[in-house]
DNA sequence: TGTACATCAGTGAACGCGCGTTCACTGATGTAC
DNA sequence: TGTACATCAGTGAACGCGCGTTCACTGATGTAC
């Protein structure tokens, strides 16, 4: 056993190996490793509280005012996690999507998809749809932020199903697709924040969900009761 | 104008007028002042966040260390609070649905509650329903906790439904009280999340949603899909 | 080929803040004699 | 009726902590001459 010629310091920090430092010019991908890191973060630790600067530039392995060279503040951070998010949830959902051409069989493929997101990730799911809107401006900036398309594609979804005259043709398509989201979220984030609530088995209530969602979208238009 | 003969010093604190001081034996007193302060602090703020230890000792008129008086920490004096609210939410829940004979009806008029209860008491919902375990232990402690006693009245009213023959006879009871459920939030919860979402008219959505929910329930029990 | 220098990635130390909680105390209130 | 004293409600000051953020800096890297 030789002994290393050059000994440093063989105190080890917090992050065993040291971070390289990056070459002049490749600035930009200390960028990256701090989204990655925020992403482990919340998968590791489920809890946005716990993704702080500081144990955020401790995964990354290098000290906390090094992320406000990339970054304006903590705020800005969080934003631009949100709005990668959100794309890996759309993309989840339109492959889900895709293995059907059946509108109605689609778009329960694409409720399951969505739940399935949520109950895969979620602490993500939380940051999406459950924070405030301080900790996380999901709809806040632009209409067409990464939330909304998200959502066009919902709609344009349902939309394939009237034309295909699987629904009413008289069925608002945004509405129906506010109805379908707002039930997946209700199933997705109750099993996320009551997880000791004694839940039927998962699979048969989705069934029941997605069932009783098909069933709104296919029946006429009632009148309103007062 | 005359002058108070006695002045004492005329700085006003964070609270104007000065608590008065228990009486002896009547020390108890302090401990539901402190609830009400929470409880108006969650209102005010909407944010429970901002509800710390000092503010709530500001709120009452009194020192932090004063309210370890009468809690333990601040997980028990929340763990108070949350149960105060389920039973709030459960009464107005079986207020609203005792004023129709008919089930659906009642059914109907149980959801408008409780979506009427969120939306009005948005912070006080987030603590039930939305936040994370450590936070406010919902349906923690014990099976017949407050928050499971809603719930059962809610499986109760669908079960009246079944034996009235509005539903199914095979329809299982706690299943369709799930389902309700998690359609309730769905829409209660991105109400209070999403604030800058275009949402249509809420009042049309929600009648959507209660139709969408009887013609779940009304229908059959299927085959499940593979 | 060699050297001075500008650039740029990242650091070390510190700021002020609000948090939950603890500890020894004060002083009014009621009671026993 | 008067006084010493135990009780009890509430206080003042402080603890250690982790947070987001700022500032002046270091030292490796590439470039110009």
């Amino acid at each position: 056993v030789t002994t290393s010629p050059v000994s440093g310091p063989q105190v080890a920090g917090p992050q065993v190996a040291a971070r390289a430092r990056a070459r002049r010019g490749e600035g930009e991908r200390l960028r990256e490793e701090i989204i990655e890191a925020v992403e482990r973060l919340l998968a590791r630790t489920g809890d946005i509280d716990l993704v702080s600067i500081r144990a955020i530039a401790d995964e990354v392995g290098v000290t906390p005012p090094s992320i406000y060279r990339h970054f304006a503040d903590k705020f800005t951070l969080v934003q631009e996690v949100v709005a990668r998010h959100f794309a890996t949830l759309d993309d989840a959902i339109e492959t889900a999507g895709r293995r059907s051409d059946d509108p109605v069989e689609s778009l329960r493929l694409r409720g399951r998809a969505y739940v399935d997101f949520g109950l895969a990730n979620p602490e993500h799911y939380r940051v999406l749809f459950m924070c405030k809107t301080a900790d996380a401006p999901a709809f806040e900036d632009l209409a067409d932020s990464a939330g909304m398309q998200a959502f066009q594609h919902l709609v344009d979804a349902v939309q394939r199903g009237i034309d295909a005259g699987a629904f009413p043709p008289d069925l608002d398509a945004t509405l129906g697709a506010v109805t379908i989201w707002t039930a997946l979220h209700g199933i997705t984030s109750l099993l996320i924040s009551m997880p000791t609530f004694p839940w039927p088995d998962v699979d048969g209530l989705l069934d029941r969900i997605c069932a009783t969602q098909a069933c709104g979208l296919m029946e006429p238009a009632r009148e309103v009761r007062s």
